[in-house]
DNA sequence: ATAATCTCTACTATGTTAGTAGAGTATACT
DNA sequence: AGTATACTCTACTAACATAGTAGAGATTAT
């Protein structure tokens, strides 16, 4: 798994809707500002994220938009998996990856089933409430070794 | 965490040479062919885990490469880090990304930290002895969602 | 000597990422 | 009706990373 810039604007952007959820649209413009991301690549992130059912948007003066779901609703991982893809750590798993060929008695293959279900189990967990909820409180787990 | 190709070479590389620790030293071009490997790419890989230490080399007619350490020596993770880079799932712990700014209260950064701590548990554990042990045993855990 | 094998640097093709650009459509308000 | 505001859609591009390829050079056993 790698989360790409857009994956990583496409997660602030649906925290800071559902920190407005039920209140009025929010404009393209000021999640831009308020995210510092570029404005017409967060319109295609938006664009994705409404089709695939996340966000909801009005069009017209007082335009802009919202969650479509409750922040409890959406976790991490299904935004992750939508806009970056598989979670598993390497392309033997999907079908373009032709390096692998006899996936059967593969010894690594086993390793990064682990991984990605050890990944499944923390991003499929974490919702957008639980988000909100940690926001402005300390977060000190900082220690893996990079 | 994105292993490539370069990275799953290296793996299926090193775990053919720990099977053949202490024996002659074994030609590119043998593990060329048997791990079904592009040769002039598997030169590089190798020069690079000599260079890392992992591999050491002998020239000339009855030359090639051996593992330089024990088979319980190297883990899955020290491979991993070397030729793919870090394990953390976004480069907000690089110097390079430029996403995040309010790094202290960032909600998202102690999630990646989860995963990543999560993913250097599992491949910074297993050695390449354990793999070559768990080699022709049936692996059968493979359930997580893509 | 020479054949086999590793060593090193440079080059290239392809794909992905992170945007930009611009024309079009819907809505609120006057 | 007209206009400003804001979303919609498609296409294009620049920069970078990946996955190789190419070729000349150095070492060693026989
Ligand atoms: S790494 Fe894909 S089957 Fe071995
Ligand atoms: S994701 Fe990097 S600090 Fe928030």
């Amino acid at each position: 798994m790698k989360i790409t810039y857009k994956g990583d604007y496409a997660l602030k952007t649906i925290l800071d809707l559902a920190g407005n959820f039920r209140s009025a649209p929010v404009a393209i413009n000021d999640l831009s500002k308020r995210l510092d991301i570029p404005t017409k690549f967060l319109e295609q992130i938006l664009l994705d994220l409404k089709r695939a059912g996340f966000v909801e948007s009005r069009r017209g003066k007082i335009g802009g938009y919202s969650l479509a779901k409750e922040p409890a609703k959406i976790t991490l991982g299904e935004v992750v998996r939508f806009i970056d893809g598989p979670i598993g750590p390497i392309a033997c798993v999907d079908k373009q990856y032709s390096g692998c060929h006899d996936v059967e008695s593969c010894v690594f293959r086993n390793i990064w089933s682990q991984v990605g279900n050890s990944i499944s189990k923390i991003i499929d967990q974490v919702t957008f409430e639980d988000l909100l909820k940690r926001t402005n409180k300390a977060n000190k787990t900082f220690n893996y070794q990079i």
